[in-house]
RNA sequence: GGCCCCUUGGUCAAGCGGUUAAGACGCGGCCCUCUCAAGGCCGAAUCAUGGGUUCGAUUCCCGUAGGGGUCACCA
């Protein structure tokens, strides 16, 4: 008996590589093209990195000609959650950053190198499996978790590096006989990997971001398929990347370290090894520590975040490209209008070290973003978040040829309005604009210097009678207020009454204060022309009667 | 603890042996201004630390400290 007799025992289904080798075939892409991926695993809620990698991703793959492809990595079923894969597969679409080939149900793809997904791909990694126990590469091991949690007691006792390698690799060297005895006994197995490696050796890796990295060779001898049949990650991630013609692996850093098994899994089965960019983790700053992201922790850890709170996907997506590539928002500046698409992007760019996120910053990005769009676009955007988060919000906008006005107001301009930086933040710029709801809602006005209820009414009575016109232009309208103010002995110019200030007892804006609360209940709103003449005549004189009948 | 990675203002960072050490967010001030939001101008604020190498170190080397990652039949 050998090891040929071995693996046919162990696994006689499996057909030869060859005949995966020969499926899969090279792929026939321009010179320079790159071919990237993302793996998410289906065990919870979207984290923001996943969206962060598939954007670099997606980019790379669109600047080069190659392609991005999405596999869904559920090796650990234990650990699978209900509709996991779905929220993936919606997520990157609500981000708009859509694999070329992948997964596009729980069971169907698209892409000639599928299935996307581990699960499915069981016998082929059986028959990379069967490849290596054939030349005596791999071999079952019998250790229970008993036996792994005593040595392992033993070894922490010993103050020697734990894990399972050399002396300690209990099964590493039964003949093949005893092997297949026990396996014909009943006794449960997995299939380890059989280290050539020596800890006394240095492998050099080349990272396309951290640069050289200097490691020990691996010796332990890892798990490569599992008591269930799955591959664990090591493996997967070798057969699958060889056979998907992989071109950049680019993964998050907690991956760095096992990079000497990785270099060892490739070498051993005869691959070419693809390029690793390992990026650098977003982290948050917790209590002076800084730590990554965590979905359990943190909520805008969770790609829904952005969805629910309505930070727009262009502002999210520019964030994480500048932390991605910091020389971005630079190229933003020079280029306000550009498709991000146009941005250079340069993976040996990114840093080496992990950025805090920055909510403050996003938001920012987020009026600018905002500022720039068109209201009826603006219009769209809100009504679709509204439809999942927000009841009044879609109530206020139902009224559609009245809310683009309104959200028209201070914008289209050189230097639009920049105060929405978040579709969530819609509803409270635009409700006094309606008048169901400024009519409904208690009257608590924000009044400001002139407070005195007999002198606002006075002020508006004149207003009302004597200088408001619908049809005045915007110089006139308000050189009508500041006669106003002059006619209630006011000063008509705030430079003037800054000068001199014990001469009036207010000045122009002041008035325009007053007008201002009557006929929005705030102190602070966009230009109040403008609003005056969205709101009309008859909502004008209503609410200022509102005041005056008090 | 072993191994690996990292360290420029509060935050993101440019820099790649000689710089007044960019820029952005935030913060402060001034200007503009009927309020706000903007916009314009100005400002405060950074090379973790100790040794080398060098005519000269933020930049190169070594140590120290601090932070992070990883050591599973999880990815």
């Amino acid at each position: 008996m050998d090891y040929k007799d071995l693996a046919n025992l162990i696994f006689p289904e499996a057909k030869p590589i060859e005949y995966y080798e020969e499926k899969y075939p090279e792929r026939n892409l321009p010179e320079g093209a790159m071919v990237v991926r993302i793996g998410p695993s289906p065990t919870g809620s979207v984290h923001i990195g996943t969206i962060y990698q598939a954007l670099i991703a997606r980019t790379l793959a669109d600047r080069t000609n190659g392609v991005f492809f999405m596999r869904i990595e559920d090796t650990d079923q234990k650990r699978e959650v209900e509709n996991g894969i779905n929220d993936i597969i919606d997520s990157l679409k609500y981000f708009d950053v859509i694999p070329d080939e992948g997964m596009e149900t729980e069971t169907t793809w698209k892409g000639e190198y599928g299935p996307y997904r581990q699960s499915m791909r069981r016998e082929i990694y059986q028959a990379y499996a069967k490849y290596l126990l054939e030349q005596g590469k791999a071999y079952p091991c019998f250790a229970t978790a008993e036996e792994l949690e005593d040595m392992r007691k033993n070894q922490e006792a010993a103050g020697i590096k734990p894990g399972y390698y050399g002396v300690w690799a209990k099964y590493r060297n039964l003949t093949v006989e005893e092997a297949a005895q026990k396996i014909k006994n009943g006794e449960k197995y997995i299939i380890r990997f059989k280290s050539n490696g020596n800890e006394e050796r240095k492998i050099k890796v080349h990272d396309v971001i951290k640069g050289n990295v200097i490691f020990p060779e691996n010796d332990q001898d890892i798990v490569i398929i599992k008591a269930d049949g799955l591959p664990t990650y090591h493996f997967a991630h070798a057969i699958d990347d060889h056979l998907m013609h992989t071109t950049h692996v680019i993964r998050g850093d907690e991956w760095l370290s096992s990079l000497p098994i990785h270099v060892q899994l490739f070498q051993e089965l005869g691959f070419k090894a693809p390029k690793y960019a390992h990026t650098a983790t977003i982290l948050k700053n917790d209590n002076g520590n800084k730590r990554k992201i965590s979905k359990r922790k943190d909520p805008e850890a969770s790609a829904n975040y952005y969805k629910e709170i309505g930070i727009p996907v262009q502002a999210v997506k520019e964030y994480l490209l500048n932390i991605a590539n910091s020389n971005f928002e630079i190229w933003r500046k020079q280029n306000p209008d550009k498709s991000i698409k146009e941005f250079d992007f340069q993976i040996n760019k990114m840093s080496v070290s992990g950025a805090l996120f920055d909510m403050v910053k996003l938001l920012d990005i987020g009026k600018n973003v905002i500022s720039k769009y068109t209201a009826e676009k603006v219009y769209n955007e809100s009504i679709e978040w509204a439809k999942n988060y927000d009841n009044e919000l879609l109530e206020l906008l139902n009224n559609k040829e009245y809310s683009i006005k309104v959200l028209n107001i201070e914008r289209g301009k050189t230097k639009p309005r920049r105060d929405i930086a978040k579709w969530s933040d819609v509803k409270n710029c635009i409700e006094y604009m309606y008048d169901y709801k400024f009519f409904s809602n208690s009257d608590e006005y924000e009044f400001d210097k002139i407070n005195n209820i007999d002198e606002i009414k006075n002020i508006l009575k004149l207003y009302m009678s004597k200088y408001y016109d619908e049809n005045d232009d915007q110089e006139t309208w308000f050189g009508k207020i500041k006669d106003l103010a002059e006619e209630l002995g006011y000063a008509r110019e705030v430079k003037e009454f800054k000068k001199e200030p014990e001469k009036w007892p207010g000045h122009v804006g002041d008035i325009s204060t007053v007008i201002r609360v009557a006929i929005t209940k705030r102190k602070n709103t966009p230009d109040l022309y403008e609003i005056t003449h969205v709101l009309g005549t008859d909502s004008v004189k209503k609410r200022i009667d509102l005041i005056l009948n008090k």
